[in-house]
DNA sequence: AAGACATACGGACCGTAGTCCGTTTATGTC
DNA sequence: GACATAAACGGACTACGGTCCGTATGTCTT
């Protein structure tokens, strides 16, 4: 089952609904309007090789896709639904990660799991930083719905299950699974990874380095568990 | 030595200047130019008890001030500023809070003194929920300069100091200090917050709930520490 | 007190995100 | 194929953050 936020069908503005890709989608677009969700998708992604997303305007995807302003709206609900959107096949790819396994043996722990999980969404945040960052200024900006929305929700609820069964294995102590996932989530803000890695730090190091601090927040204090 | 961002003195609009609170600020504000600037402060406070700031704009706060708008943006380079301004009371308090120690005795653990930083830190972002996520908002689209902003950094300084002390009294493992104190900071996200108290957790279990998952954060593997 | 100059004032102006609504087009029905 | 209708189109329009610049005012010097 993979969610993505750059299917969600709006057919009305008060409740778009959410399709899950690898189902037919719950209303079928019409012909015009699939046309010139390609249309602006490129158009974008063609604007995007030459600028960052926060110098190109939405008038100027509009004009470069070919279609009116209304269209624009119609298809993305705002600037943030289309930065979303362009990180689409991005996001898929790690959910694909996910849903296999990471290719572990079936026999690997729980903890081991959640670390492939975790580097996977480092490397996501940090490799799409400028998008990233867009759509959460804007959604932040908006009411701050940021934490459910879809693609945020799956990240947190992944992890939070990880956790659930590392906790019921025993590999660590029970916790709050959801506030330790947000706390996790958090450390992984594209614009901190930015700053760190703009003052020096390489990539790997920072990447280590975080880790380590995620998983000692979740082992909790390790004398405790082992005579729990 | 406190620092606030609501006395920046912009005496030019490329190199504003920080000022010192304790110091004579470096340049004297004109007379007409500290009065504007009260009135300004005390419009938005005014309009603040009604509404909550996202829903007031800067034209309504000009003329509530009887400012003209150019002088709104000369007293305050933008929006985020203005926020950071009516936050600065809120913001002395727990600097000197910090700089008091918290009135703990002189031989408290570092890990204590930390434990009341962040107590307060987190306090502050609760109560101050709605400024500081319209702060944010703006300051994240604005080339995300948020993690050097002076508000900023003296959080994640102080955060830094204590950890190093600690690890130099043996306290904790030593760390990447700057890299867990932002870590700890992320968590304090004013929505996140917010996201965890209107899904009906109690602020104070909130509190506590986070408390443990960062010390757990640079104990680090207990174990370890102590056959170190 | 007057003159010189830096600083501040204010509101017209601009750019951009997002909305509205009259017109057009796709699609399902007979 | 013609008709009905829901959906989509497009661009004029609005709201708002932020800038510019000609005018006014405070302050410092002599």
């Amino acid at each position: 089952m993979l969610i993505s936020e750059s299917v969600l069908v709006v057919r009305d503005r008060k409740s778009p609904k959410l399709a899950i890709l690898g189902q037919p989608a719950p209303v079928v677009e019409r012909k015009d309007a699939a046309r010139n969700r390609v249309r602006i998708l490129e158009a974008a992604k063609r604007l995007l090789k030459s600028r960052p997303i926060h110098e190109v305007c939405m008038d100027e995807i509009a004009v470069t896709a070919g279609v009116g302003k209304g269209t624009l709206y119609r298809r993305f609900e705002d600037r943030a639904a289309l930065c979303r959107a362009l990180l689409h096949e991005e996001a898929i790819r790690v959910q694909e990660q996910v849903l296999a396994g990471f290719g572990l043996p079936h026999d690997a722990s729980n903890l081991v799991y959640l670390t492939h999980l975790v580097d996977a969404l480092f490397d996501f945040a940090a490799d799409n930083a400028t998008l990233l960052s867009e759509a959460l200024a804007y959604e932040r900006s908006k009411g701050s719905k940021r934490y459910d929305h879809p693609a945020h929700a799956w990240q947190r609820d992944s992890i939070a299950r990880y956790l659930e069964r590392a906790a019921r294995a025993r590999e660590i102590p029970p916790l709050d699974n959801l506030v330790a996932a947000e706390m996790i989530l958090a450390a992984l803000d594209p614009d901190l990874i930015q700053w760190h890695l703009g003052r020096g730090m390489p990539k790997d190091v920072l990447k280590k380095t975080f880790q380590e601090l995620w998983r000692a927040t979740v082992m909790g204090s390790a004398s405790c568990w082992r005579a729990y």
